[in-house]
DNA sequence: ATTTCAACCGAAAACGGTTTCGTGAAATTT
DNA sequence: AAATTTCACGAAACCGTTTTCGGTTGAAAT
């Protein structure tokens, strides 16, 4: 244990706790040979002040919370390893939480956090949130909030996200460059903001370079998962011969079409090209290696925190900044499920 | 803010805090009466107790540290998942750090959390540990620690892992099982504790069935990375056309040589099996289907934390028990890439 | 009428720092 | 030599809770 007091160290040295705080803390009145004799002793012992005096004195703690949908999850995990790696540049720790992605569940967590008395708070909104009471809570609160990713504009905070609807008309643009006549797109039902913006994105390229929007090709399945992918690549097997590129919303989606290409006989990208969404790891060991966009969840981490570090400190100075939203800059990989 | 405290409760109603304390936390000697009008108070102020307050006077944060070699890995999300879900129900929040899988790193993590006055740490240690002053220093502290996944022998404390011989031996036997005659290894270099004792598995299934180990079909690569295994797959093909079964250590090993397996036309599981380790996620979206082990890592955090736990209670209890390592059994997991 | 004993409450110490403010001595300025 | 400023330090309040240890009641037992 620490069992080094500031306390022990005055009694040890016949002085004041007072000046052996201030020898510690570079206060200026404290001469510097009694500086030194405190510094000195401290090393010696191993002094480590208590952080939990400190905490209650500033009423800080130096941590923050992050709250996350899913853990396990390619795209969340590298939002947690950006957020770590910045959190920790400017001397934060990352308390960690998961939703479940569940209305509930998020509640409940921001609670705890709250009980925490973290410094700020990070969220990713769950998908089936559509009331905001609890996080308008928060933020009236006083305490530093930043949305990253799954946001909502009925929420008035500081923001980091991409944008969806530019993404994926990218990525569909990337399929016309690359010569497709007849794209499909599979997605997800249209509830999630992510999902009604990439279906957006989609339209508008087929728009702006004169192609028809096919209903008959426009594929939603019950989530987006491989298998929600993999009927849907069936289908176009099956029933639509004629289409020559598809769109999905997800890589997982993305993957299940390429496996149904695969047992049709279906060469990808030579008769059929295909891009995904988000740039999962596992994009890049598929056969064929999968085209996608680049959703950049460390460099996503790595602002939110940021924004969220400049919220505690205009908090502390007393400052109040209008709210802004970082738009993080998507890319197309192109691999080799295009041309 | 919280603004409403236990003093101005108690001034409010005109009594001690000491009476107000008590009231809230079910102490015997306050009367019914004199309670509920403090409860009714408390509950009409939404008063929170200050954490800070309660931490310095218990000199317990109930948040413990979790440091992990890779958060971006699907193997150790699982394990955060693991741990967080536990956590949570015995009312602890956690830390998350990562080592990078740096021994340098790892110190100054461990030094991180020990600063913070976290309740207790589980690690995981980071390949080029080789020298464990480091957490003995944190054992001999005091402060309850478990080693979980990546342990080593030279440390006394209470570990969670999985049998890797055994498992490895199992997946081994699975192969034989289904008709493999000749079975060469994808590993990585012999420096993990890990790899040296799924060769050691490897090994010892041949030999328990009376087959020769091939030191030709022993494929050593930099690391155990998609394209290792790709390289290995590669050599196969080409130099030993013999081998109709491949044990690989990891997934990615597995997967990669699934690739080179295909470019070279070579039928799978017809041809040659294949049988990977560690059930990440991406082995049921390949084609075919990657047989492997099962490493449960949401069950290996479940345990480690609940070590922990047991630990802290030990700790306030003032009771020592010998150190204890829980086995996490493993599962062969039967799927398309073997007979 | 005195002792005994619950039942109920509060004063105060403790946890371990930080920070304000005051004070005496030394150094400097008039 | 007197007035002023600087320097170095300490006393004490403060952050908000928990918990020990008495003390004051009133009722019951002697």
């Amino acid at each position: 244990m620490s069992k080094v007091s500031l306390t022990k160290i005055s009694e040890m040295l016949g002085m004041s706790k007072s000046t052996v705080s201030k020898a510690l803390n570079n206060y200026a009145d404290v001469s510097p040979s009694t500086r030194k004799k405190v510094q000195d002793l401290a090393d010696e012992l191993n002094y480590k002040p208590n952080i939990f005096a400190q905490n209650l004195r500033s009423q800080k703690s130096k941590i923050i919370g992050l709250l996350i949908p899913e853990i396990v999850h390619y795209f969340f995990s590298t939002i947690i390893s950006g957020v770590t790696e910045t959190a920790e540049k400017y001397g934060y720790s990352l308390i960690v939480a998961q939703t479940k992605d569940d209305y509930k569940s998020e509640i409940k967590q921001l609670e705890l956090l709250l009980d925490k008395n973290v410094d700020g708070i990070l969220l990713s909104l769950a998908d089936n949130t559509i009331q905001f009471n609890h996080v308008k809570d928060v933020i009236n609160q006083g305490v530093p909030f930043v949305l990253y990713d799954r946001t909502s504009k009925l929420i008035d905070c500081n923001k980091v996200v991409i944008d969806d609807v530019k993404a994926a008309q990218m990525a569909t643009q990337h399929l016309i460059d690359t010569g497709c006549k007849k794209i499909a797109i599979i997605r997800n039902q249209l509830k999630s903001q992510g999902t009604i913006d990439r279906h957006k994105g989609f339209k508008k390229a087929l728009l702006e370079n004169g192609m028809v929007y096919d209903k008959s090709i426009d594929f939603e399945g019950q989530d987006f998962s491989f298998n929600a992918g993999k009927i849907a690549g069936n289908e176009i097997c099956e029933r639509h011969k004629d289409v020559d590129g598809i769109f999905a919303v997800t890589d997982l989606m993305a993957i299940g079409a390429l496996e149904a290409l695969k047992e049709h006989n279906v060469a990808v990208p030579d008769q059929v090209s295909v891009i995904g969404f988000s740039n999962w790891f596992l994009t890049q060991i598929t056969t064929p290696h999968l085209s996608t966009v680049d959703q950049p969840g460390f460099e996503i981490g790595q602002t939110a925190f940021e924004l969220l570090y400049q919220e505690i400190q205009n908090n502390k100075n007393n400052i109040k900044e209008p709210s802004k939203t970082v738009i993080i800059p998507t890319t197309v990989i192109s691999r080799e499920s295009t041309k």
